[in-house]
DNA sequence: CCCCAATCGTTGGTGCACAATATAGTAGCC
DNA sequence: GGCTACTATATTGTGCACCAACGATTGGGG
């Protein structure tokens, strides 16, 4: 083992982000299988999972829920609408918002969903606990990005605040 | 609290898949002003840092050491080449793989790309320790979720190997 | 020598992700 | 009532990511 690739700052195995970015794709494609049944994309999972626990929601409502772009979710919505799963109509009282809602084939769909979450746990082979472990240090990351991109955004805001 | 949301295996902050994505894009998203101004994006960067390592490599080789499709790499390398950082031909000793090797700008390139880790982790306002804690637990998902793919891609094999 | 299988890279199709722009609806102000 | 911000979605363009199919090259066996 040569000394200058443990001190490297720029070797590919001391990025965290590199990790990260490989997990993320490692994980979802242990789910890719699971769910090809059920006819959803990982990102289109993550939508149904936020509507069985909050349904009906705004795109805006999704958009904070899951972190992700109205430019992401508008034709991702369009493709769960078209495969049955939801209904996109306008909220009567502002014809602005959209409101997503569950069809009784997208609320069925939750029984069959109920046995991911342990076939994932059991095809990865993981203690529950380590999970949990990695489950909290990823939710303080997702805290410091949030911070470091909203000081990004607003740079204007001095020590004093 | 209520009961239900606790043991609700299906609720969204309880999903590590959830919290991997959210993460990855999120820090991503903290680089992205730093890499800007190298006209890079982060694929992009994660395959200069694999380039800078180990120069010359195949597209093989990154497809192996960036755990990423060769139908990724193809495109973002002629991206890279045609920004001038890389170069892209032939081995002559083997017409079907591509060379990939650096350019002097991509070389020179090093140089401000080694600004980049230390400006992360001060944006991210956290500890190296937890850092590195973290970057180890991922390394552990990465590989049990690689061990459930190659597991899900070749079922024939039994217990006893 | 020639065919065959395997390997390497590229291409085309679908879908995600983000930025910038466009469109439509709402609300406050005069 | 009409003007003007402001808000919520939709659309467009670029790039990533995976899959399946393809073309080119290579190396082995008839």
């Amino acid at each position: 083992m040569d000394e200058r690739d443990i001190a490297d700052p720029l070797a590919l195995e001391h990025q965290v982000c590199f990790a990260l970015s490989v997990a993320a794709r490692g994980v979802v494609a242990v789910y890719r299988p699971l769910l090809e049944p059920l006819g959803l994309t990982h990102p289109q999972y993550l939508v149904m999972l936020a509507l069985w626990q909050h349904a009906p929601l705004s795109v805006k409502d999704l958009s904070r829920l899951l972190q992700l772009d109205p430019g992401t979710l508008s034709p991702l919505l369009k493709r769960l609408e078209a495969v049955g799963y939801v209904r996109r109509g306008r909220d009567g009282r502002d014809e602005r918002v959209l409101a997503v809602t569950l069809t009784a084939e997208g609320r069925a769909l939750r029984a069959e969903a109920e046995k991911i979450p342990p076939a994932i746990v059991e095809r990865l082979g993981m203690e529950v606990a380590e999970l949990m472990d990695l489950h909290q240090s990823l939710t303080r990351v997702i805290g410091a990005a949030q911070t470091a991109i909203a000081r990004a955004d607003a740079p204007e805001e001095t020590s004093a605040g």
